[in-house]
DNA sequence: GCCAACGTTGGC
DNA sequence: GCCAACGTTGGC
């Protein structure tokens, strides 16, 4: 069986959704991810409990601002199928849902974002690692242990 | 606001 | 099935 990633970065933009949103309503849906990529992380190797790098994009000062994880098992989205939601999908058919998503609770906002610049600057002690990919858009990936340690260490310095 | 990179769409 | 056009992402 292949090892699965028990760690995860995941997108948002603040302006959107950000990690003092997800602390305000302690856990959220994280619905509107189109990706196929993306969605089959969700699907296929998350599981409860996995932790959950929170990344700020398209802002200010790109980067990971807190902590989450995984709070349930995978399940539709429901928004793929309201028709007013920006994310409706009219391809998408309810025998059959395309689109599929996890709950995410908040655990802890950072004592201050981790900047994009910050992370590229340790890439050679990282590893390969999507986000330090070139034209990376990937909305959810997976982070290996060390990442995950490396990073979280990277905060308090 | 710009633009490079990427994924998707659709004509053929 | 190819690939140009298009829309989106996201850093800068």
């Amino acid at each position: 069986m292949a090892a699965k990633s028990n760690y995860w970065l995941m997108k948002s933009e603040p302006d959107e959704f950000s990690i003092d949103s997800l602390a305000r309503v302690g856990r959220e849906p994280w619905s509107g991810v189109r990706n196929y990529q993306a969605r089959n992380y969700m699907m296929k190797d998350m599981r409860e409990g996995d932790g959950v790098f929170i990344y700020h994009s398209s802002t200010a000062l790109p980067g990971i601002a807190g902590l989450a994880e995984v709070a349930s098992a995978a399940y539709p989205d429901p928004t793929q199928f309201l028709k007013k939601s920006d994310y409706y999908d009219p391809a998408s058919r309810r025998e059959e849902p395309r689109w599929w998503l996890v709950d995410i609770a908040f655990k802890r906002k950072f004592s201050r974002v981790v900047g994009l610049d910050e992370i590229r600057a340790i890439a050679d002690r990282l590893g390969e690692f999507h986000l330090l990919q070139r034209g990376s858009r990937l909305s959810v990936m997976p982070v290996s242990a060390a990442q995950w340690q490396t990073i979280l260490a990277l905060e308090k310095a």
